[in-house]
RNA sequence: GGGGACGUGGCGGAAUGGUAGACGCAGCGGACUUAAAAUCCGUUGGAGUAAUCCGUGUGGGUUCGAGUCCCACCGUCCCUACCA
């Protein structure tokens, strides 16, 4: 009997899932090994802003669909979530509303715990915990004051970033184009004493470790590479001509790649913040005058000037390393940074194209010492560019005639020989700076003593824990106006001493929350035989934006606890998939102004779509598709979507329209798209006869249209699983779509025995297919077929190879590489008889007529190219 | 300046070196409806009545056969940047 035709409602049967699923517990995962392989699946867990956005629908969808398609192949699967939660938004907040931090960010945990919930995510919320928790980060400080005493945490004076509108010291890779990666504001230099991490001890660590992590993108393993940027050179010291200045040792110590071109040397270049450089300055307003100018510049304004080369000749002179009579003199350059290399180079304008520049500017020689292959070393000049190519040394002493490499062996050699110096590695990673002069953040376990020195918080005294009653109402950290937090007796001789009051970079905290999902609630700050269980992560995924900062300092942290014995993995994360954004088309009206989506209305004019303002008509001006961000109004609200349209629709259309890794651009019409489908798989559900949990026997569908849809089906099992396992859910659903318009061709209304049986077959199969991508449908449907249990717990379908495969193909006929009839015959028929079938079909005789046949190229199974003129 | 990715219908995009354009969107035609929406059916790269021809940024090359591989160029986007 056929039930009647019932509009599928999302608003009904997605919650009733939802909590069907939390009744059963379904996905909270115990760590007790039962057998089944593990996967860890985790997506970069999210900060608390308040609202979940379209691209944590994305992000999330994605990794729900893996680690649910992984539990249907037999995985024990842990698919933890957490909160990202320190961070200035909470303090800006607390500015500019009046609410405490702490308030303002679980309220938002609260918010977007209830967001990602309606998601129907497979997830075991019983892992869940903030790096806010006093739990968590008081575990942090745990391991942070062990890094303390392996000597991996130090203290120095350090010129470093200050953003001086967030009042805050920031590393490196948080200054883009000079400027603050949250404020935008221009950074200055400052000197302040910081915490730093060395990082730069495991540089070579990390480095190697790339090569292990095949299943990460290229892409981030270059930018990693690039990031660590070790280079082989050779350090050495140019003697000062004369008496050397005061305090600076015998020479100018510098760091070169180029060797090679040391007889092509015009000059050395120290940095301003050079010791010897601040020295001059003491003593010359001049130079005084010039370091100012040059600091004032600073890292930022830079390039937007167009990175104008400054330098100011000291008038100290050093004698060239392989010519005791040649003096060469050192200036001060904009350009050199102190904290790469030694602050110091020399200067070769014939081979480097910032040092010619910085020749010409100042009328310095220039002295080609590589000669390119197929030059003559009579006439060869270097113009506007530096030649930077391989070739033979010239001009150069002993160095003649060899190869660029050869040449560097040479002059390491000598130098080391004559104990001027020593080849050196040398490398880009600069060490952590973690120190922040923040309050929202996890305070650095460290108290200051005037007899003892710095002495390390005790481990009863854990978590040092955040004072709630603070105030914003001065720059600067909280932590240091407050009263009497900082105040405490030193553990050592209990005189009165005070607590470090800067917190920790937030980044610290996401660089080992996965090892703590593993057993969130341990006494220790890992469970080491839990982490031992699930480490490493599977799968990651995230955005690209964390390709170097997070993913390096965690893969650091990581290692640091590995030698500290705290865990067993070397690499947090074994697979990594960074997927794009979501992006969606802006609007603007005449006046400029951006106009919201939803106020926009279309319609089309002779093909042409045309977009006006809802309200008044006004026609609006179709703008780039760019991420959806809150300046641009193009944001669409996931809670509208899922209002409208249901949950199910909105995941599956996410992951449906671009390549996981590209950038999706959201539409109306593709969420659409998405609900038809969600409402026509259901109608295929709801129109077949009830089977009553009966097997369907498919001995009946054994041939036309039954036989047909089985091998579809069983196609289909092995398309939709390679999606998946490759990332390309974009094709998977395709196949999906393109399995219902088969399906909806063979309908079960007045079917045949036979074709309801396969009908039955396919529905089942399909109902655990979509079951990733829409879950709470898939419930719907596989109870409407009165299988048992939920679909959550079936495993996933098997191809019968039998049916998967075809016993015939048909196969395109070809003249000369184009198409001109097709023959079809068994699979696997030979070639002598595909070759006459070929020749022998009408539509490809006709075309043969007046040709000789000259070759005939048969592929098995494949093609037939007919070569004739 | 350095590094990387990409370029296919009106749009998003499919295509182990083997029938280019799967699937979806938008469009067009039709059914249902008093009407619209929704739904359903059909159609849809371009030119041509048709046979057929032309088509994957441009120009070469390899191959029986190239969207796919190689070389050069044009264009777009992303990352990174005075790194000695």
């Amino acid at each position: 009997m056929t039930r009647c035709m019932a509009r599928y409602n999302p608003k009904d049967v997605e919650p009733h899932w939802r909590k069907a699923w939390e009744e059963a517990d379904v996905f909270r995962t115990s760590n007790d090994d039962d057998g089944r392989p593990k996967y860890y699946m985790l997506e970069m867990f999210p900060y608390p802003s308040g609202r979940i956005h379209m691209g944590h629908v994305r992000n999330y969808a994605m990794g729900d669909v893996v680690g649910r398609y992984k539990r249907a192949q037999g995985f024990a699967v842990l698919h933890p979530m957490g909160w990202d939660a320190f961070g200035l938004p909470a303090e800006n907040a607390a500015m500019e509303r009046g609410v405490s931090p702490r308030a303002w960010t679980y309220d938002n945990i609260a918010a977007m715990r209830e967001q990602l919930k309606a998601l129907g995510l497979s997830i075991d919320w019983s892992r869940e915990f903030a790096t806010c928790d006093p739990e968590y980060y008081g575990q942090q400080q745990r391991w942070f004051l062990k890094l303390l005493q392996r000597g991996l945490v130090y203290r120095k004076e350090a010129t470093v970033n200050w953003d001086p509108v967030d009042m805050t010291v920031l590393a490196n890779e948080q200054v883009i184009d000079g400027k603050g990666w949250r404020s935008g504001a221009t950074v200055e230099k400052r000197k302040l004493t910081q915490w730093f991490l060395r990082i730069t001890d495991y540089a070579d660590a990390l480095l190697e470790g790339l090569t292990t992590l095949d299943r990460w993108p290229d892409k981030v393993r270059l930018m990693q590479e690039n990031w660590i940027g070790r280079s082989r050179g050779l350090r050495l010291t140019f003697h000062y001509a004369g008496a050397a200045p005061e305090d600076q040792g015998e020479g100018l110590e510098v760091y070169t790649t180029r060797p090679d071109t040391l007889f092509g040397a015009s000059f050395l270049a120290i940095a301003p913040d050079h010791p010897l450089a601040e020295q001059l300055a003491a003593a010359d307003p001049k130079v005084a005058a010039f370091v100012a100018e040059c600091r004032r510049g600073g890292t930022s304004e830079a390039e937007i000037e167009g990175a104008e080369k400054l330098g100011l000749d000291t008038g100290i002179q050093v004698v060239h390393p392989f010519d005791p009579d040649w003096r060469l003199p050192v200036w001060i350059g904009n350009f050199v940074l102190m904290d790469y290399g030694t602050g110091a180079i020399f200067g070769c304008p014939a081979h480097d194209q910032r040092d010619l520049d910085f020749a010409r500017k100042y009328g310095l020689p220039v002295r080609p010492v590589v000669l390119p292959a197929d030059a003559d070393p009579a006439s060869f000049e270097v113009g506007a560019e530096a030649y930077v190519g391989p070739g033979r040394i010239f001009n150069s002493g002993f160095l003649d005639g060899l190869t660029v490499e050869n040449a560097k062996s040479a002059a390491i050699e000598k130098i080391e020989a004559g104990a001027q110096g020593q080849g050196a590695v040398v490398y880009r990673l600069r060490d952590w700076g973690i120190s922040r002069q923040r309050y929202w953040g996890c305070p650095i376990p460290v108290i200051h003593c005037k007899s003892c020195g710095l002495v390390p918080a005790p481990d009863d005294s854990l978590p040092v824990v955040l004072p709630d009653d603070v105030t914003f109402d001065r720059p600067g950290s909280p932590l240091l106006h407050h009263p009497t937090w900082r105040l405490v007796a030193c553990p050592t001789c209990g005189g009165e001493a005070e607590r470090e009051t800067d917190t920790l970079d937030t980044f610290m905290d996401s660089s080992w929350y996965f090892a703590r999902f593993a057993d969130p609630t341990a006494e220790e700050p890992i469970n080491k035989a839990a982490a031992d269980r699930w480490l490493p992560v599977d799968q990651y995924i995230g955005g690209i934006e964390h390709a170097i900062l997070h993913l390096l300092y965690a893969r650091f942290i990581t290692r640091a606890l590995k030698d500290e014995g705290m865990l067993s993995a070397e690499e947090p994360f074994a697979g990594l998939f960074t997927q794009g954004m979501v992006t969606h088309e802006t609007y603007r009206r005449q006046n400029g102004d951006w106009v919201e989506p939803s106020d926009v209305a279309f319609e089309t004019e002779g093909g042409v779509r045309i977009a006006r303002l809802k309200q008044t008509g006004e026609a609006l001006t179709l703008g780039d598709i760019e991420k959806m961000s809150k300046s641009k109004k193009n944001v669409v609200a996931p809670e509208d979507i899922f209002e409208a349209y249901g949950v199910d629709a909105a995941r599956l259309f996410v992951m449906s329209d671009s390549p996981p890794e590209r950038d999706v651009q959201w539409t109306t019409g593709g969420v659409e798209g998405a609900n038809r489908f969600v409402h026509r798989v259901w109608a295929e559900f709801d129109s077949q006869p009830e089977a009553g949990g009966q097997a369907p026997d498919l001995s009946l569908a054994d041939n036309g249209q039954a036989l047909e849809l089985r091998r579809a089906t069983h196609k289909l099992i092995g398309w939709v699983t390679d999606s998946i396992e490759n990332f390309r859910f974009n094709s998977g659903v395709a196949r999906l779509y393109e399995f219902l318009n088969i399906l909806r061709a063979a309908p079960a209304a007045g079917a045949s025995d036979a074709v309801l049986a396969a009908r039955t077959e396919a529905l089942e199969v399909l109902a655990r297919l979509v079951a990733p991508f829409t879950p709470h449908l898939a419930e719907a449907c596989w109870q409407r077929l009165g299988a048992e249990g939920m679909v959550v717990n079936a495993p996933w379908p098997k191809a019968d190879p039998a049916l998967a495969t075809d016993s015939t193909v048909v196969l395109p006929v070809q003249i000369n590489g184009k198409r001109r009839g097709e023959v079809t015959v068994a699979k696997g028929t030979d070639e002598a008889q595909v070759r006459a079938l070929a020749l022998a079909d009408s539509g490809v005789s006709v075309h043969l007529a007046g040709l000789t046949v000259r070759k005939v190229i048969v592929v098995q199974d494949r093609i037939i190219n007919i070569v004739a003129n």
